[in-house]
DNA sequence: GGCAAACACGAGTGATCACTCGCGTTTCAC
DNA sequence: GTGAAACGCGAGTGATCACTCGTGTTTGCC
């Protein structure tokens, strides 16, 4: 009844071989999609073996279960620092910079994360984890949105809640789409834009009319430690 | 060289399975998508045998193809009600009425067509219609964009048709996601709330505001060639 | 009624895929 | 140095899939 029926002894080489197949199967993922990925060609991408892939991962689903399950890890990081309290003192503007930004950055970053997590041909574990990164991210949009307008009756705070992450969404992917450079920082600032307005009739200030929508600060001085 | 190497005549049992056929490979593709789906599956579904559905189609892609067309074409309709001329005489609130519901009731009626429009796994054919109707669809709403706010500038019109249509497709996946009902009515509503909140500020009206919202003069306005 | 063609079947076929196995090589504790 | 274990290989195996074929049934036209 014990925990460890695996008591591998794995040596320096095998954990950059793990490493070394998680990125060639986050690139054959992200460009064929989980099922029309072969191992063959993840093996084959890495310079490696379909032996040797074998050796590290019990089979194909194990590939991306570990795979996701990295990048929901990095993922959560990235959220953990986007929803910080201090950032909560910030102005609305202010607030929409400091959570966007890290998770566009991090999408960004690793394409393969959306490509694992939108289909729904994907293993059922991933699903799992994915759903409940879901409902996390929207409960702290709930809570932001609370503190932004704790008048709020609760339902329609989860209705907008909702509406809001799945609008950034689809602006994720506009931004995914558009090439790197210009036109990408042109449409995260539209995507922040389009937030902005939406959430702003929300938030309780004495004259709010005639505030200024543009601006987002490109950093702002409360960073303590500059990310890794 | 004729135009004609099919001179095969259907008889109306033909006809009847081949739409059989379709209907069972959109509940097929949908559930499975397209990759991982069984042309003896699609077969089986529609009470069928393999041999059959090879008698109406040539292969696997021909069957989402031809599936594909079809849910184009009613799409088209769809959205070709959607945005006539009369609709634009409307105030804002009324045309999002006008040009939301019909889409909206399309792919609630039709889930295939996301499941197979959207995934990265099906046949490039699909694909580049896809991407048609993207591109026709997204001049329609520059149109009703340059017809509400006529002094906004090309690029600028481009970006926000571009951004109203990616959050109204992440507020699409969230109505399809809701359980039918009063609660997809709500979020039908919210999802027009969100769309007229956006848009809202683009139209000019006698008394408007002090300063325009828009102001992001990121780059230059060197404009080369946008890529495809 | 008779005939040709469309329709229907389902076992079969070749290809591909996930996964294994036997054997040789490298690493490391002692 | 030596032995055990981790590493690495790639041909091989069974299952599954897209697709075919030979044969029998139904339909429409004369």
């Amino acid at each position: 009844m014990s925990e460890e029926p695996k008591p591998r002894r794995r040596q320096a080489r095998g954990e950059r071989r793990i490493a070394q197949l998680l990125q060639a199967a986050a690139s054959v993922f992200c460009a064929n999609g989980y099922t029309a990925s072969s191992t063959n060609a993840i093996a084959r991408e890495a310079h490696v073996s379909p032996g040797t892939l074998y050796q590290y991962f019990p089979n194909k689903e194990a590939i991306a279960i570990e795979l996701g399950e990295r990048l929901l890890h990095q993922m959560r990081e990235a959220h953990g620092q986007a929803f910080t309290p201090e950032n909560l003192a910030l102005p609305l503007p202010g607030l929409l910079d400091a959570v966007v930004d890290p998770l566009i950055e991090f999408n960004c970053a690793n394409p393969a994360f959306l490509a694992l997590m939108h289909g729904s041909e994907v293993p059922g574990r991933i699903a799992e984890e994915h759903d409940e990164l879901h409902a996390t991210l929207l409960t702290r949009v709930q809570e932001v949105i609370a503190h932004y307008a704790p008048a709020l009756p609760a339902e329609d705070r989860l209705r907008t809640a909702g509406m809001a992450f799945a609008a950034f969404k689809g602006g994720l992917d506009l931004v995914l789409a558009a090439p790197e450079g210009a036109e990408r920082d042109a449409t995260i600032a539209e995507l922040k834009t389009l937030l902005l307005r939406y959430l702003s009739p929300l938030v309780e200030s004495p004259s709010v009319e005639s505030h200024s929508v543009e601006s987002h600060s490109v950093e702002s001085p409360v960073t303590t430690t500059p990310s890794r």
